[in-house]
Formats: C-alpha cells, structure tokens, sequence
DNA sequence: CATCAGGCGAGAC
DNA sequence: GTCTCGCCTGAT
C-alpha cells in the first residue's frame, strides 16, 4: 500500500467530470479502477490518498497515470483574477486531473460517448468489456476485463455490437477497429505525433469528429492545448464569453480548464 | 409522450 | 466549404 499526499487530487471529481468510464465508487467509500489491464483500487482520507499496489507498479505506472508530477494548483493559480466565472469553476473542480489513459480505450470511449449521457457510457464500455475483453483476477481473486483488443471488435459482428446497447455508435466501433487492424491509422505513431498531427490522423476514424478527436488529444495524448467543444461548453463559451475565449492567456492549460468548465457546468446546470 | 444526453456522417448546395 | 437532418437508447 502506498500513501501519497496530494494536494488537488480527487478521485470523486475525477470520476464525475468524465474523461473515464472505468473508474467507479463502491459502497465503502474506495475506488476501483481497470487501465492499462491492470486493477487498481485507492482510497482517499483526510489529506492523502491509499493506492493499493506495491512501491513498484506506483513508481512504474499509477503515478504517471494520475499526472500526480504535475502542480495544478499553479496552473489554477495562472487563471485571470479579473475572471470571476473561470476562478469559481477551478477552485470548484480543483481536484481533477488529467489522466494519461490508452489512447485506443479512448478512441473507442469517445466514440461511444457522442450523443450520449455519462452513465450509459459506462454501461456500454462495461458489456464492451465483459463481451470482449480479456477476463482477468488480481492476486486477491477479484475479477476484472481488460479493455477489448482493436482485433475483436473489428471482427465482432454488427448485431453482437447492437447487442451491447452502443446504437448507431456501433457502425463507427466496427469500422475504427477495422481501421486500426488494417493499419490505415498507425496508433503507435500517433503516440509520437505533436497536437495538430495526431488530432487530423485521428479525424481519419469513422465516428470521430472535431470534439472526439480532442478528447482522445486531451485524455490520452495528454496534450493540454485541446480543448474539447462540446454541448456545455459551447453554452458557456456564449454566455460568458461572448468576444471569445482568452486561448492566448492560457497557452499549454487550455484543456485542463475545459474540464474545471465541463465539470462546474455539469454539476450546476439548470 | 416529447425531449435530451460531452456529435457525427451523409447528402445537398 | 457550410448547412441540415436523422440517428440507437435509456432517463426524466
């Protein structure tokens, strides 16, 4: 077990603000978390967090995963304090961060996510993985699914994808994964590429459009200057900012303070 | 019963 | 290039 103290660190918002669907709350109180093939669960307390995992896999990959190096307090620190609206929703949301997540599992998330409301996303993901993911346990005998290789869903049938409830999605799910299998867009290459080049090769991806693509940019490229468009967003953009959002004062945080926008509005709304 | 949820592709122009 | 329209499904 590994305890860390973490200043702006909340599994609890970070798991509502939705940039991952396999992160999730038991009655306890602890988190269970499935990435990367691998199972984690952590728990927050007063002013630390419990990973339980050994020293290694934290140093190797949790720590790396939660961006846990980053100091986002500074980055909330460089929010405009003549803008009242944007320092309300980063002191309210302080506790998210951006995840270094798969970048295929993302595609795939992203895709589902279109049109669609964050607890279905999740049921969706859940039968994805059951159906087609690899079946796995821990040491301790928990049960888990890895996330689907690209290989499966692009040989899962039509009516099976229908089957776990993605809707039309599941014609973009097919199509992607054949994609990928057929090495039309190279992910591993994709891993290497800056913002704008990564973002227009994965525009290639049926289903993936404009906000996907930055979604996958933000939350498995990790690249901070997407800033995903999306319906709430947008609403805010035009209430608040009508002459514009200032891009050019936050050059490199642009898509951490979309998500402190996304999750205030989300939680605030009507 | 209508409307909406973190949009997108296809077709018209 | 820009605009419109239809779309699976479950929740409210």
């Amino acid at each position: 077990m590994i305890k860390v103290k973490t200043d702006n660190f909340s599994l609890t918002q970070i798991s509502e603000s939705g940039q991952c669907f396999r992160l999730r709350q038991f009655e306890n109180g602890r988190y269970g978390l499935t990435a990367f093939g691998r199972y984690l669960e952590a728990q927050e307390q007063k002013e630390e967090i419990c990973f339980f995992c050994t020293r290694e896999e934290f140093d190797g990959i949790w720590k790396r995963y939660f961006d846990l190096d980053r100091d986002y307090g500074a980055m909330i620190g460089c929010v405009d304090e003549k803008d009242n609206y944007l320092c309300q929703a980063a002191a309210y949301g302080s506790g998210i961060r951006i995840l270094r997540q798969d970048l295929w599992e993302m595609i795939i998330s992203f895709i589902i996510s279109q049109q669609n409301n964050i607890k279905r996303i999740r049921k969706c993901i859940d039968y994805l993985c059951q159906k087609y993911g690899e079946e796995k346990r821990t040491k301790e005998g928990i049960l888990y699914y890895a996330f689907p290789e690209p290989e499966k869903l692009a040989q899962a049938s039509m009516e099976d994808l229908f089957a776990c409830n993605l809707g039309y999605r599941s014609r973009y799910i097919q199509k992607t994964a054949q994609s990928i299998v057929n090495g039309e867009v190279n992910l591993k290459a994709v891993q290497n590429m800056e913002y704008d080049e990564a973002k227009a090769e994965l525009l290639k991806l049926c289903g993936v459009g404009e906000k996907v693509a930055d979604c996958i940019c933000l939350f498995a490229l990790h690249k901070l200057d997407a800033f995903p468009r999306d319906t709430h967003i947008n609403k805010v953009l035009s209430e608040r900012y009508p002459k514009g959002f200032p891009f050019e004062k936050y050059q490199g945080t642009a898509g951490v303070l979309q998500q402190y926008i996304f999750y205030y509005d989300l939680k605030n709304q009507k």
